[in-house]
DNA sequence: CAGTGGTCTAGACCACTCT
DNA sequence: GAGTGGTCTAGACCACTGG
């Protein structure tokens, strides 16, 4: 089946997309993690195509994390995703534990402005606690995450301190409240220049959204918005996985017409 | 601390980056959802680069899901992502009440195969049952999905029939297994030619992938690969959303240095 | 230094939608 | 047919990596 290759065609595949199948296929039987591609100025000759086709079809696969670009060096066959539990209470919410996948960058307070205001259901002039983590997998970061504390809800926190300071106070007073109710989101986004620093990645760079909001004694008390990498992530949610692996091919697992 | 944003330069950002920061402000200040943009042509004269370039901004707008581009149309601003609910029960699990969000497309049954046949933990010959479904939200498709069922875990369905009646009688059955365990992992993908068909979209659109294992009995018995449009689609997870808002922002909602 | 991917250009033609 | 976005080309230069 897929008997394409064909050079003569009625198809109207665009040659990209064509280009992709090619290559993907080529990759899962010829090569393995961490090896490297032939440059863009072969390949593109290779395949007779001009390098800005070749280079739309590698865009394609290193978005579904299968290759890895780097500039200097070549084009590189992708890990499998890493799966990355956030849906587990020990994982999202700070401390709890070995939770020392995440490492503090900063803390800063100041008033929440409309639209933290807004997602907070807090006046807009209410201080905000707002700590920057970052979390690292297999020595690896895979993402940043701003916490967005109210003031208000860590009544009993003590007064100005040193940065690093402040910064664990706040989660470990927030360790400290009862949860009793969390929802959580999960998009696409491009990380700006500020996520995209934490990841060590250029801007644009696409990264899965998870947003978070924890609730106590029916208010809220915090917001966590993290950004993970799209490339190099899967998210996973609820109990800890029944079945380990799970191979997942992009979409049509049985094989039907073509 | 990170006073960047220098105007006057040091930091060489790529113009299609400076183009889509530009443009992202114009449509948060001056249009409003349906509304079109000038054409692609007039748009790249106007701020003086390349078309190719002016695209790779809309590009990282459309990635954002605040860009809709149709063909000999126009560009116009997308509406707000849709939140979908995933998680619950009630919507990713046949049937059970008012689950008419999914509409069943066809069924089939075959040997699971290696990948499969792995995945579920059956041997690669049992007959699995697959039921491709599609999922609408407000009139429009957002989610194709495969759902594998080995025919082990249904041991009182009837014989052959019809295959709207399999489909129906498929997923009976599975309603009425009582499941003990779900577990689900998120990541992004692009759509191939089959899902992209359903989605009514083109190959390539970038896609979040579901996957979602149901174990009852202590074994897998059914594994469902759902793919939902990543420009259109938020996800929401958990409980049902204490605060119905969050407009999140893509990432800094903290305005720092300028 | 040579080699890699990243950005950008100017132009061409195609496929689609609407009138 | 006129106008739109989608694809493709051929070439240039830049930014980064390594020896």
């Amino acid at each position: 089946m897929v008997a394409t290759t064909g050079q003569l065609e009625a198809v109207p595949e665009p040659k990209y997309w064509h280009l992709r199948t090619v290559l993907l296929r080529t990759i899962d039987a010829e090569f393995s993690t961490g090896q490297v591609l032939p440059n863009e100025r072969e390949l593109s000759a290779r395949f007779g195509v001009a390098r800005a086709t070749l280079r739309q079809a590698l865009d394609q696969l290193e978005l579904e994390g299968r290759l890895v670009r780097r500039r200097g060096i070549g084009t590189l066959i992708a890990a499998p995703r890493v799966g990355v539990p956030v849906s587990r209470r020990e994982e999202g919410w700070p401390g709890t534990a070995r939770s020392q996948a995440w490492r503090t960058v900063d803390c800063t307070s100041a008033p929440a402005g409309p639209q933290l205001g807004q997602s907070l259901g807090i006046p807009d002039t209410e201080i905000v606690h707002t700590v920057r983590r970052v979390r690292m997998v297999q020595g690896q970061n895979v993402a940043g995450e701003s916490l967005h504390v109210p003031s208000s809800a860590l009544p009993h926190l003590p007064g100005f301190r040193a940065e690093n300071d402040r910064a664990r106070s706040v989660l470990r007073h927030l360790e400290r409240l009862e949860v009793d109710g969390e929802s959580r989101s999960v998009e696409l986004g491009v990380a700006e220049a500020q996520e995209a620093a934490l990841l060590e990645r250029p801007p644009g760079t696409p990264v899965l959204v998870v947003t978070s909001q924890y609730a106590a004694g029916g208010r809220l008390v915090a917001l966590a918005v993290s950004t993970y990498r799209a490339d190099t992530c899967k998210l996973t949610f609820g109990e800890t996985g029944l079945v380990e692996v799970t191979p997942v091919a992009g979409g049509a697992v049985v094989a039907t017409a073509s």
